[in-house]
DNA sequence: TGGTTTATGAACATAAATGTCAATAAGGAA
DNA sequence: TTCCTTATTGACATTTATGTTCATAAACCA
């Protein structure tokens, strides 16, 4: 009988691979947990392999921050697409973007890439465009809401904020959100359910 | 002539010349820059030094994660005793806090602690009195304004929502602030003074 | 089929970080 | 002063992480 003595992937193949045991290591023991030989093993390869794919070490903590970052980005994205506009007409996308940012662990992986002091030029100008859509969208409800006694400029300044806020509560949330509700003696449906209600009635109370 | 071939210190002052100088790092270098060998030139003394004080190069990290949270913790009560109250009359307590967890660098560091994985036992009751303090202060200040319409659990439970929302918003800010205020197009001002006076005037509109 | 490419793994090599130990000198106590 | 404790250091040892080399086997192609 003929028996397979190792695998042969396509590099692709191989890069998702090692790309996805690096993720499972960064979610299960944090940044500490990312040596190349560590890594190897959740992948079941060698460490050789590893850094034949990806050059060194740095090189593939680089590619994992640039996978996340699309990752994120990817997923930002498709919540505009399945809400079919920005306007939020409830809250559907603020929820939808706390699951991707604090649920889906992004909001740690960002904050690992903060620290590292990670150049995130990637997605920067996608992410751009994509704050400046939601920013028109709710700026000109904002205006439609105030019955026009509000000035362009104001809505714009009011809408910025309110973007502003709800990104840093869904990256606090991802960060620290259950030490903080444990902290402050919140129980575990109160701290994203019910607070994200609460939260979200008080941050877009505009519609209708 | 007698010349010091070595300057002496008591444990103490050690330590604490140690674990500024890894503070340092961390600070300009990021958790990466926390090596024993690092911190010891940065401290003027040699590594050898450093884990004579604290046992290993874990025992290390880890006191420098305690000094943190007790740095924060001890900033975070000088706050209330300085306001003199608990009950927030204007936003001072809250530019405060903004100004200890976000701008001195407390969240990154938090961040850290939490992608470490680290036990924050240390300061957790007193932290988590603080807290409790906190939150019985503005369910009073809710019950008060709402003239008597309003039920104590409901007050507290909002109370409990607001000391939340203020400080994941004070975590978001500290670990990425900048970026997001970069990526929305705020202006540093904007970004600083303006969204806080925003913020506060809309997370507690209860005085007077 | 034979030839080429290249992903893979084992062993080896180097670098970097942590840890150990004995000698020494600073400073306080007797 | 002399003794004693111990903070400090330099040299060495160990462990861990990264990087390199080379033979091999798997896949693809002519």
């Amino acid at each position: 009988m003929t028996v397979k003595k190792r695998v042969r992937r396509s590099p692709e193949e191989a890069k998702d691979l090692i790309l996805s045991a690096a993720e499972k290591r960064m979610v299960e023991a944090g940044p500490e947990g990312l040596q190349v030989k560590e890594i190897a093993t959740v992948a079941g390869v060698t460490h050789s392999t590893v850094l034949h794919h990806f050059g060194s070490a740095e090189g593939l903590r680089g590619a994992l921050a640039e996978k996340m970052v699309e990752k994120l980005l990817s997923d930002m994205l498709h919540i505009l697409d399945t809400t079919g506009n920005v306007v939020p007409s409830d809250h559907t996308i603020l929820f939808r973007a706390f699951e991707v940012l604090s649920d889906d662990g992004h909001a740690r992986l960002l904050a690992w890439a903060m620290l590292k002091g990670l150049e995130l030029e990637q997605g920067r100008d996608t992410l751009s465009n994509l704050f400046t859509r939601l920013i028109e969208s709710i700026a000109v409800s904002i205006v439609n809401a105030s019955e026009g006694d509000i000035s362009k400029e104001s809505a714009e300044r009011q809408a910025r904020f309110t973007i502003f806020q709800a990104a840093l509560t869904a990256i606090g949330d991802g960060v620290a959100g259950g030490y903080v509700a444990d902290l402050i003696g919140l129980s575990n449906k109160e701290a994203t359910k019910d607070f994200r209600d609460w939260f979200g009635g008080r941050l877009l109370p505009l519609d209708r």
